[in-house]
DNA sequence: CTATTTGCAAACGCTTTGCCTGATT
DNA sequence: AATCAGGCAAAGCGTTTGCAAATAG
């Protein structure tokens, strides 16, 4: 059973990121919540964002806790994460590297000129 | 005209990045750098990176330094970030989905799950 | 009641920066 | 010789955490 409470902060916090589809920070967010419950603290507003990332609740977008890591290959080239070792591996697939900037831009009324895209799972050492 | 210089500490950053299709962070490089050049400053890595990254001769996988965004949407749909006003929008595609994973797991022989997509360029109000 | 959550403030970890010295062109 | 780059250490910044008080269930 899931032992957390629905206090009030975390209320707030969750009805204001389902109204918004602005991405936002956790600074903008605590600076909203600020509106109706003056006394929170930013570190309530990142405890809940956890918690509820951990739960799918919400996504985390650019987790900036993180290291950087850099890669000296220019090459466009995709990359892929274990979820288990944290490695990181290139891959092989630029075969839709123009397309998908292509359909991205025919659907959409965005001047698309790049992506990104990353594929997550296991590796072939720890599947 | 380049100004830049060609120091022996970014020669060596520069070829430990080429030699090594690990992704490896700042401080792994520091490392590495240190057997040849003891003396040097993690400063001097970061740095020469931000500077090579600059250029284009190497490219940063998730940028640590930025804030987290986070995502109240949880149902599958990739983002576009406007390169001019930094803006974050929600893109419905999800269309590949399903066969983006699938195309993974087909030409390469790692077990993915899951990926993410993000496209960069400029949105209707910059272009 | 009591275990979870909060507010507060201090600590953390990665990255950046100021200042002065050293090296490159 | 002039200016760019490096070393060092301190500061910056977003995020996390320890602790005592508050509160949901």
């Amino acid at each position: 059973m899931d032992k957390t409470r629905m206090t009030k902060q975390r209320k707030t916090i969750i009805n204001i990121l389902k109204d918004t589809d602005t991405h936002p920070t956790a600074e903008w967010i605590y600076d909203q919540v600020k509106k109706e419950i003056p006394k929170i603290s930013l570190g309530t507003v990142y405890r809940n964002l956890n918690l509820l990332a951990e739960k799918d609740q919400i996504t985390v977008i650019n987790y900036a806790n993180e290291q950087s890591h850099y890669d000296g290959n220019t090459k466009n080239h995709y990359h892929f994460k274990c979820k288990n070792c944290k490695r990181i591996y290139d891959l092989d697939l630029d075969l839709f590297s123009k397309d998908l900037n292509k359909i991205a831009n025919q659907n959409t009324n965005f001047k698309v000129s790049d992506h990104r895209l990353e594929f997550y799972g296991l590796c072939p050492i720890c599947k």
